[in-house]
DNA sequence: TTCATTTGTCGAAGCGCTTCGACTTAACTA
DNA sequence: TAGTTAAGTCGAAGCGCTTCGACAAATGAA
């Protein structure tokens, strides 16, 4: 920096704020400078820099721990964060910790190292959250905590819910079964969980069909043996909606051994998994989509902002997720 | 850190060699240091250490562009990675860069904010290797070089097509399929292509049976077409071995047209295609489940012994897939 | 005209560490 | 005994930036 300052004829600082506008510079000095720099090819030093101004310029998304299912949603937050990072001039690390246990969390950030974190995977009365809160360290959450404070975004459940089942009901079904996650997720209080739960049974309410909610835990096995029972106790279902994904393999499993086509005599929709993922089945699942690439990109775009001071007060973002139909969804038998 | 100090009575630079051990302090004197950080709950300031040291125990994993079909295996490296890094007191930041465009590489590694890179994909002559080593750049790679130089860990493909291989001719096969990635791919110099078409088509020499190799675009549609065209040229073909996740869906689409039963007519195989995504399919494929976690771990940890000068000459490590037997393979017809 | 304000620049003091050279004391060698 | 060497510690000089206060020159208001 110092020979780029001797280049140009001007003084280290004025090197300085030419590159951070912090202070006015005559515009040809600016051009002087900035001459000298790509001459030199000059790069400023971020440990430096971070150093100096107590900002790093780096951002954290933290990983849920990796025993847990990880899938190409969570990739495609990650790597669409890195994305938006870069475009603003940021760095994004990648920490993963227990979701339950803070105590990482604080030494991670207590470090000083990054300026933000995101979050993902947000619980009721997430310790995450709580303990960022009382550091008062900037977050953002992909998902969104117990009283809608904070900055996030989200998939619009309700929208992926009506949509779904409006869909559906198009094609005249009346009595429709939703495989929803865990019980114990459920009862973690997983945002994705409870909002589709609610939404799935306000939307049978208001539309006066028949509806079966499920909970499943996310594998074949669980989805077979739910489906089983389900079908035995409740045989004119005719459509299966799940935002189980594991569990699909299962109820197709199961729909072969009884000899039920799809979707002849039963519709199957997938909610929140990807069409890449969609396509992996044979039929092609229909799905709704959820936006994975946008949720990432905006909650780091989200967080940057807030650190930068342009903030507007708190932005609550929903996202919908987008109906991309496939074969394994037909009219009602 | 000086309030350390001043705590345990010692100068500030005996605080910096208790918590380094660059050089001797006594059993006592270290016993206070440390009381004395743990009660003021110091933690060292990293970009301070970094900026003085020269270096800042950030390392980089060099993600492929978005656009390209990542999956589970990618996110895999990346998460074990992470974990492997922070273990070893490192952060694992991540970058997505063009694979062919080495010049965001040279930007980003002349910041001087990451003291190493992970590569993964390496192609034949890739441009991204080229560049590391002309700048003298620390790296290690997932997957290997062209002339097998550098240090890298990658999958065993030839114990990978070895073993299904064996597997699938003790079910009495004599006439198997490879579906490999696309054409363009293998002209790439894309590792996995070229080393597991070159594994296939010498177990089939040296073992006799009748092998057909296949070029497929990473699609249903084109598994569709390609086996048609190759079930008409060769009825006689009991057995599939997909190195192609995406093509499989499009495999079974015509089996079930032609009323070829999986695995009654037709065996199906993945390779290199983990569990998870094998579980997803129905029937449950058959796979050699590729060690991604340790790939990602290893190469991590690679790279932080070459930087820390514990360097056993050049480490070639492979490891091999995991053969899961699942419902999509039996006895020859 | 005079005083206040704005614009553009500079020098210097850090940011929180590492590391070099120097020093002291104790232990060992010749 | 003097001369080395090793162990343990300290002070100070940076690492490559940002930012504060100061100041000169140019501009506007009274």
């Amino acid at each position: 920096m110092l020979d780029v300052a001797k280049k140009a004829n001007v003084s280290l600082s004025t090197v300085s704020y030419a590159i951070s506008g912090t202070r006015p510079i005559s515009e040809e000095t600016r051009k002087r400078i900035f001459k000298a720099m790509e001459e030199l090819n000059y790069r400023p030093h971020p440990l430096a820099r971070g150093l100096a101004s107590k900002h790093s310029r780096i951002l954290a998304i933290l990983f849920p721990a990796i025993e847990r299912g990880l899938g190409l949603t969570e990739l495609e937050f990650v790597a669409n964060a890195a994305e938006a990072a870069s475009k603003s001039g940021y760095h994004l690390v990648l920490w993963s910790a227990e979701t339950n246990d803070p105590e990482e969390l604080r030494q991670l950030t207590q470090q000083g190292l990054v300026d933000g974190v995101i979050l993902m995977e947000i619980h009721k009365n997430d310790r995450r959250v709580n303990l960022l809160r009382d550091l008062d360290f900037p977050f953002s959450m992909i998902g969104r905590y117990d009283d809608d404070s904070g900055e996030y975004v989200d998939i619009d459940f309700q929208q992926t819910i009506n949509e779904i089942m409006t869909y559906l009901l198009g094609l005249g079904h009346k009595d429709i079964a939703f495989f929803n996650q865990s019980q114990s997720s459920f009862e973690a209080g997983y945002g994705p969980v409870v909002r589709t739960k609610a939404a799935f049974e306000d939307f049978v309410r208001k539309s006066g069909i028949n509806g079966y909610t499920v909970f499943c835990r996310p594998s074949p096995q669980s989805g077979y043996e739910k489906i089983n029972t389900l079908m035995e106790k409740h045989p004119d279902i005719t459509a299966v909606v799940s935002m189980n994904e594991r569990a699909i393999p299962g109820i197709m499993r199961a729909a072969a051994e009884h000899g039920w086509k799809i979707p002849g005599d039963l519709s199957l929709a997938a909610i929140v998994s990807s069409v890449k993922m969609a396509e992996m089945m044979v039929p092609r699942l229909t799905t709704m989509d959820p936006p994975s690439a946008e949720l990432g990109r905006m909650a780091t775009e989200l967080l940057i902002k807030s650190l930068e001071g342009n903030c507007d007060e708190s932005p609550h973002i929903l996202i919908p997720c987008h109906l991309v139909v496939g074969e394994s969804t037909g009219p009602a038998a």
